[in-house]
This record gives C-alpha cells, sequence and structure tokens, in this order.
DNA sequence: GCGGATCAC
DNA sequence: TATGGTGATCCGC
C-alpha cells in the first residue's frame, strides 16, 4: 500500500510514484515473502531520469491533483444535505439484493505462470533457477523469480537488476496455445459451456456437473485439477462461489496449485468481501484504488458507509459497480467466448524513436498491411479508423476518422489513415514517435452465411487462440444448446449483413469496387410472413431485416416481463448497463445478446 | 462522436 | 542503452 512503512496515512509523492513504478501485478502471488521496500527502491533508482520515469511521474502528478479535488468535493458534500442520495442508494442496494442468486457453483480456473510453467515442461532445469518468458517486458515469471521481486509487465533490465541470475525465455505463444487446448479439453467435461476469459484462465458453472455425480463443489474442483495436472502437467488454482466476480477473486487466494471456495450463503459472502481489499476486485486498479483509498475506501466493507457519496464523486456506473462490490454480486451466467460481438480490431508496434517522415510513413504503410490481415482473418471491414501514436515521452495521442466506406484493404486504409498523421506532423513539430499503431471500429461482418435466417445452418466459428473448443463437434453437447448456439450465431450475423447493407445503400459504389468473395450477395425469400407478428411483408430483404429485428426486440421485452424480473442478475463493472428505472423488467433498454430467449 | 484514461491479461 | 500488444469501457466534452 502507498505510504506504508513511514508512519503516516498520508503517502508522499515519492511513496505514490514508487507505488505506481512497482506495477500493477503487486497483487498477485508469490509477492508475500517479499521486501517490497527494497524492491521499490531498486526499481525507482534503475528507472530514474529515463523519459518512461519522467511520464509516470507527470501523470503520478495528475492522479495526485485528481485526487485533490476529489477531497474537496467529498469536504463539500459532507456540508450538505445528503439523505436524498443516501435513500436514492438504500433503495439501489436493496434493488440488488433481490437479484442475488446463491443457487450456483461458479469455479474459476486460473493455470500457475503458466507460459512459464509450459517453458519447464520442455526444459525441466528452469524449474530450479529464476526464470521469465518475455523479451523487452516480462509476460510471466515462475515463482523462483517472483522471490527477488521479479513480476509479469515488468522490464527484463529491470527485473535483471532485481535478480541477475534471471534466465530470459523468448516466448512462443503457439506452444502455450497447444497447451491450453489440452486443459480445456479436460474442463469441457465438468462444464461443457464453459468461458475461456483468457489464455490461462476459465470460467465453468459446475451445479449441474455437481447435482449430477453427486458431489461436493469442492471436491469436484478438486478432481479436476487433479486431472488437469495428471493430464497436462500443468498445475492450476481455482476459486468457487456463487459468482464470477469472487469466484476470480478466490482463484488468486491459495495459488499456485490450489483452490478456495466462498459459500453459498450470504452471511458467507459478505464476511468475504468486508474485508476484502478493493483493489482485488477485477476492474478496480491502481488508479481507483488511489482514488478509494483517498476518501477512506480501502476494503469493500467500508464502501457502505460512503454509499450516499459515491455518485457524486465517481458517477453512476461506479456507483453501481461498488455496490455490487459491496454486496458480493456478480453473473452466474457462464457462457462462451464464440458468443461475443467482437467490437474492435487493433494492430500497435513499438520501435526506436522515429522523427522522419518518410520512416513514419513505411510505419504506416507496414501498419496498415497488418490491419488488412487482420481483418481478412477476422471477416470484418471497418467503417470507422483510428491512429494512434505514442510520442518519445510516452505521451500518448489518438485520431479518429471514418472513411466515406467500409475499409479491409491496406491501400484503402493507409489512404485514409496519413491525412491524421500528417495533421499531427503539423500539430507537433519536430514530432518523435515510439510506437504507431492503427485501430479499426465499428465493423461491418463479412461472412459469407448466406441470409436463410429461419434455417439455423450454424457456420464454424473462426478458432482464435481463445476460442473454447469446437462446441459442434462435442456429441455429447445437449442438442437444445447446440440449437440455441446456432439461432445466437443467426442472430449475430444477421445484424452483420443489416449493417452492411445500410452501408452499401449509403456508398453504393463499394458494391462494385469490391469482389464477390468481399460481399456476400443477399438472398431473401421472395415470400413471407413475419414469423413473430405474423403479417405478410413485402419481398425486399432491407425490410425484411429491419421488421424481423424490430419485431424480436419487442419479442423479447414481452418475454424479458414475463419472466422474472431477475433474469439478469448482476454484471461486472465493464458490462453493466444503463439502468435508470430501477425494474429491469420493464427496461426497453434490452441487452442484444437476450434476444436468444425467442429460439426457447 | 471524439479523445483521453483506465483496466485486464 | 532500455518499459508490450490487444480489446474493452467510461467520462467529459
Amino acid at each position: 500500500m502507498a505510504g506504508e512503512g513511514d508512519g503516516h496515512a498520508e503517502p508522499s509523492e515519492d511513496d505514490t510514484l514508487k507505488y505506481q513504478l512497482l506495477g500493477p501485478s503487486l497483487t498477485k502471488a508469490g509477492q508475500d515473502a517479499v521486501d517490497q521496500q527494497k524492491v521499490s527502491e531498486i526499481i525507482y533508482n534503475a528507472s530514474k531520469g529515463s523519459k518512461f520515469f519522467n511520464h509516470e511521474q507527470e501523470r503520478d502528478r495528475n492522479q495526485t491533483i485528481k485526487i485533490e479535488r476529489l477531497g474537496k468535493e467529498k469536504a463539500r458534500l459532507e456540508k450538505l444535505d445528503l439523505s436524498h442520495d443516501l435513500r436514492r442508494a438504500d433503495e439501489y442496494l436493496a434493488e440488488l439484493e433481490l437479484t442475488r442468486d446463491l443457487t450456483q457453483f461458479v469455479v474459476h480456473v486460473d493455470c500457475d505462470a503458466f507460459f512459464a510453467a509450459v517453458e519447464e515442461l520442455d526444459r525441466p532445469e528452469l524449474k530450479t533457477v529464476p526464470m521469465a518468458v518475455g523479451k523487452g517486458v516480462l509476460t510471466t515469471c515462475n515463482y523462483l523469480a517472483r522471490k527477488f521481486g521479479v513480476r509479469s509487465g515488468m522490464a527484463s533490465f529491470v527485473a535483471k537488476k532485481l535478480c541477475p541470475q534471471l534466465v530470459l525465455i523468448p516466448s512462443n505463444y503457439d506452444k502455450y496455445t497447444a497447451k491450453a487446448t489440452e486443459i480445456r479439453a479436460i474442463l469441457a467435461q465438468y462444464d461443457p459451456l464453459f468461458e475461456s476469459a483468457s489464455c490461462d484462465e476459465a470460467y465453468l458453472n459446475i451445479t449441474a456437473y455437481c447435482n449430477e455425480n453427486q458431489m461436493d463443489p469442492e471436491e469436484a474442483v478438486q478432481r479436476l485439477r487433479a486431472e488437469v495436472l495428471e493430464n497436462t502437467n500443468i498445475s492450476v488454482s481455482a476459486g468457487i462461489a456463487p459468482n464470477a466476480k469472487i469466484a476470480k477473486i478466490c482463484s488468486n487466494k491459495n495459488k499456485p496449485n490450489g483452490q478456495f471456495r466462498v459459500s453459498n450463503e450470504r452471511t458467507a459472502v459478505m464476511e468475504f468481501m468486508r474485508d476484502l481489499p478493493v483493489r482485488k476486485v477485477n476492474g478496480i486498479g491502481r488508479v481507483f484504488e488511489r482514488e478509494l483509498e483517498s476518501i477512506g475506501i480501502k476494503t469493500c466493507g467500508d464502501i457502505y458507509p460512503y454509499r450516499a457519496f459515491l455518485t457524486k464523486l465517481f458517477g453512476e456506473k461506479a456507483f453501481q459497480f461498488l455496490g455490487q462490490c459491496y454486496l458480493g454480486l456478480g453473473r452466474t451466467k457462464i457462457e462462451p467466448v464464440g458468443t461475443h460481438e467482437r467490437k474492435s480490431v487493433s494492430t500497435e508496434t513499438t520501435f526506436h524513436e522515429i522523427g522522419d517522415n518518410e520512416e513514419l510513413r513505411s510505419k504506416l504503410r507496414w501498419a496498415a498491411e497488418e490491419m488488412e490481415k487482420d481483418l481478412a482473418r477476422t471477416q470484418f471491414k471497418s467503417r470507422t479508423l483510428c491512429l494512434k501514436v505514442k510520442l518519445h515521452t510516452f505521451e500518448v495521442l489518438t485520431r479518429q476518422t471514418a472513411p466515406p466506406r467500409a475499409v479491409s484493404q491496406a491501400k484503402d486504409i493507409y489512404t485514409y489513415a496519413l491525412p491524421m498523421l500528417v495533421k499531427l506532423e503539423k500539430e507537433i513539430p519536430g514530432m518523435k514517435l515510439r510506437l504507431l499503431g492503427l485501430r479499426c471500429s465499428n465493423l461491418v461482418s463479412t461472412k459469407k452465411t448466406g441470409l436463410n435466417f429461419f434455417g439455423f445452418t450454424a457456420q464454424p466459428k473462426p478458432s482464435t487462440l481463445t476460442e473454447t473448443p469446437e462446441r459442434n463437434n462435442e456429441h455429447e453437447i445437449d442438442a437444445e444448446e447446440a440449437f440455441e448456439s446456432a439461432a445466437r450465431q443467426e442472430v449475430q450475423d444477421e445484424m452483420n449483413e443489416l449493417e452492411q447493407l445500410s452501408q452499401e445503400a449509403a456508398s453504393p459504389e463499394i458494391a462494385e469496387s469490391n469482389s464477390a468473395e468481399d460481399v456476400p450477395v443477399v438472398e431473401p425469400p421472395a415470400q413471407w410472413e413475419c414469423p413473430i407478428c405474423g403479417r405478410p411483408q413485402a419481398a425486399d430483404d432491407r425490410v425484411f431485416n429491419v421488421h424481423v429485428d424490430f419485431c424480436l426486440s419487442r419479442q423479447t421485452i414481452r418475454e424479458i416481463a414475463q419472466e422474472s424480473p431477475q433474469e439478469e442478475s448482476s454484471s461486472s463493472m465493464s458490462t453493466s448497463r444503463k439502468r435508470k428505472t430501477p425494474n429491469a423488467a420493464t427496461s426497453t433498454d434490452v441487452d442484444p445478446r437476450q434476444k436468444r430467449l425467442f429460439f426457447r
């Protein structure tokens, strides 16, 4: 914690900066026995004077200013009558409490020092020495290295200062993904619909497994972990809890090679959260931690006495998120990542400082070519293009533009990105960059699915690194789930097609400028009736899509209204939605994913 | 809608 | 000597 050890509650400027320099993974496992004071000193001295350091210092100063404002605002609020805010907060918490679901067993599985562990399988001699994977920046390190204060995300030259004998291994992602696939095959036996959170993490809902096998969740997870270890030689840690948020926190509790459970009782959950540092919660990082600490919130239990202040100090979204933290609520619905919708594709690279305009153009051309490949791989075109640069001072700038038509080819991307770069060169005389990148958003799918809306012919999903095993190959999967999966995919494709159409309607020239394989041919049924409202519709594909989409939304709202109002118990900060009206059932702000209810 | 900032892994 | 890449979300304007 910042300021610790100086005998003062108020952290000094250096303390916050040093804490910042320690990196984001301070709270991770394997650091308990480390003298943080000493480590922090070494990192500080290794970094001092560098451009990176100066930038961090600048950021730290800005945060301090923000926190000072926060303190003044809090002092101002304390003099006001907040009874209205207090009542509102209590009403919201009561509302949240009604959504609590304690019927599910959710598990978060986390591989221990995954990349390092995989490397150790190939070269067992690495097990006995401090070792890290990565080049300029470490992606993972083994537990021997952590004893020296070495952490993921740390610059390797700093790590070498902490631990001169540290062995560095270049990363080999293909190897890790292959291993991850082996592990996922085992996870699927416990929950075929498990969710890959990343290469080395997954969420499972083992409620059905436990019921079918008459097994205690802890016993089931013991078995799961043993099975993974036996078959793949990778040790994993796990958290068991009534929801994903707590399960995630629990998986870190007994790392490595351990597990921890918070039982499905309200008192157990509340007690667990009460003393839990807010930083342990997914979504609360170093900055928010500092802000919360400055007003007196260190643990999730501390949130409650401040409930009346939170909206005015941090905004509505943060208030709702913190409310869920205090109550220990989280999602219980675990679903494969394939069901999520991609929002952007991006590429960026760091290089040594470049000021020469010609050289920068060459970097931009390269980025555009990378982007073309990525868009082809993910099967998208893009209607919004964003240029990202990092100056030699580490300051990051972005500039965004909307090309007249969706782009997918390198030459088009370059054409529309170049003016942004030129403008930046003019704005910043003598501009020197250390990074250049491109991001595409407002995506339009180019997947060829045909338009058999009611045929439900599922398309095989592109297999990305974190994708779950192909559901269609798992013959033991419930037929209804497979059906639902296909339906979800269809709805997704449908919406993408709709976007594609609207985009083409706006710019007719695109249909000519692209070859047939880029743009799927749209063949709607000649005549049809809307399956929802039953009304006959004109055989115009655009109207068809718009109408069905509209009807689907309406249908969904009706269905949700009929179901219990607890449908969506809660969600994490990143997925939480507006909730101005207290009752979600009457809200028209429907999560698109809920449209699948129609297919039940 | 845009740009900056934060967060996770 | 030297501090990453990808994707997402939220806020203020």
